[in-house]
DNA sequence: TGAGTATATTATAATATTGTAATATGAAAA
DNA sequence: TTTTCATATTACAATATTATAATATACTCA
């Protein structure tokens, strides 16, 4: 094993935790389509309905959740709830999953 | 929404299930370790079990499912079984993990 | 104020995952 | 050929996740 090698299994163990628990709340078909859309810009719940095929309640659930991670934000406007990407490393990750995946 | 942005969350939308379905075998503390082991080499199930702190039972089912799934691969050598990265994509996350959450 | 709209919460049944313990297999050494 | 070592498999209890349905909240507008 190289020396730069121990290093990444090092670190990845210290991380296992948290990093496993973001990829937990990725895990899921339609919670990764939320944040597929919500990593192109804030969405209101309504859209995220729509736009994944979620029922309100599940949507919300979801949304609930990863708020509490920290990997979401909401913000109240007007009638809505808009919701962004808090965690700039889920969208990161987002990011190099389209480019892994979809390329 | 951007034009380019509306083809991201489409090729997503096809691939959710197949990459949420990737997602779930790295979204465990323990397995994601194991897989970032494996990023650095071949590894026999009980250097895995050893530099995982994983009881044999686990890693040989945790292992087992990934194979099934078409993640590792795995070979007979002795009285060993040696373990490598089968899916050039998961390869491909794991470094990016590394770089997201570990930099 | 009262109706309607958007979102959140709760309870719950169905299903899936996890970890443990025990046992099985199969190759190699003695 | 019996023993030992490495790995695999099985059964199962504990826990977690998921989806549904029903209800609650809270804001806006007529």
């Amino acid at each position: 094993m190289k020396k730069q090698d121990r290093g990444l299994a090092l670190k990845m163990g210290q991380k296992s935790e948290e990093v496993s628990a973001i990829l937990k709340a990725l895990a899921h078909p339609q919670r990764l389509l939320i944040l597929c859309h919500l990593a192109q810009g804030e969405k209101t719940v309504g859209e995220l309905e729509q736009l994944c095929s979620v029922s309100q309640s599940v949507t919300s659930q979801f949304l609930a959740k990863m708020k509490t991670q920290g990997l979401v934000s909401s913000e109240k406007r007007g009638l809505h709830v808009i919701y962004s990407i808090e965690d700039e490393r889920v969208a990161k990750l987002m990011s190099s999953l389209y480019d892994i995946f979809c390329k």
